[in-house]
DNA sequence: AATAACTTGTGTGTATACCAATGGATTTTG
DNA sequence: CAAAATCCATTGGTATACACACAAGTTATT
């Protein structure tokens, strides 16, 4: 067993912090109890390959720097997701006729398809993760959280 | 411009999604934010990398796989941050006499000394990042973030 | 004491996630 | 119109993050 007594000598820096205060850290385990519980509900997409074809469903025909910038995803990242939806079948990509750097996006019918198969279920996540709160505290949760952005 | 008028024939299931409502997303955008203004504020350090200093200065000297679960770190994450960590010189490992499986880390002077330094702007980077809520709503938003987990 | 069950650290594989750099295309400016 | 600035997709590099499998060590069970 190691010792109990408080440290004869800290800094006010070090005293003062502590980690399982802090926001980041907290937002840290609150979003990977989130990702456990949409793991266990929606297995043929992660979170991140959802939301985008959610979007791209939301936004019918959008080139793929648009699509990361609509769900906040960097350049790089949003091509190795679009590269994995079109892996899998569920995106189509066209040159965008108009301007040739574009890569137009599309969801494929079976990107439709299996969309509207898992929203239910991606609803249910949402309902989840936020069970530990009354329904007045979830309003004021989503309310805050979008203060922060 | 893109078409405004709603569609002509939509399922209950996308009408509903939302992305831009759910949880899960908002908690995304909300945690880029943060280690936006975390990478500004600390360039010596990822997040990551300072919960782990932080909290090994906190617990003096632990195990790599209980310092994992102290920051809620995966086995294989925990295993990558303190080896670059080592690498730094800010963190330490020695065999554990009482059982041959584990590594007993234990911050360097270095790592003591960094994390006494930037200790502050940590708690100035909570504070940027909550800056948008009012000092009730911080409160609110750190309790319901808790309740969470 | 011998076996089973678990823990610990490690390695592999996949998937975000961002930065910086690059080449080609388009738009803005002077 | 020509040059500068911007945008787009891609690439390479680094860093989480988790699942899975593995070998060696420890604890629990019988």
């Amino acid at each position: 067993m190691t010792s109990k007594t408080p440290p004869l000598s800290t800094t006010a820096a070090a005293d003062a912090y502590v980690l399982d205060d802090q926001v980041g850290f907290l937002m840290r385990r609150a979003n990977q109890k989130h990702l456990a519980i949409f793991a266990e509900g929606i297995s043929d997409l992660t979170p991140t390959q959802f939301a985008a074809l959610a979007k791209l469903c939301e936004l019918g025909a959008v080139s793929q720097n648009a699509l990361g910038r609509a769900t906040s995803m960097d350049g790089a990242t949003i091509k190795g997701v679009v590269d994995r939806l079109r892996l899998k079948d569920l995106v189509a990509s066209t040159p965008d006729p108009d301007d040739q750097r574009r890569i137009l996006l599309k969801p494929t019918a079976a990107g439709w398809d299996l969309f509207e198969a898992v929203a239910p279920a991606a609803h249910q996540i949402t309902q989840d993760t936020l069970a530990p709160l009354n329904e007045a505290e979830q309003t004021i949760f989503l309310l805050l959280l979008q203060k922060l952005t």
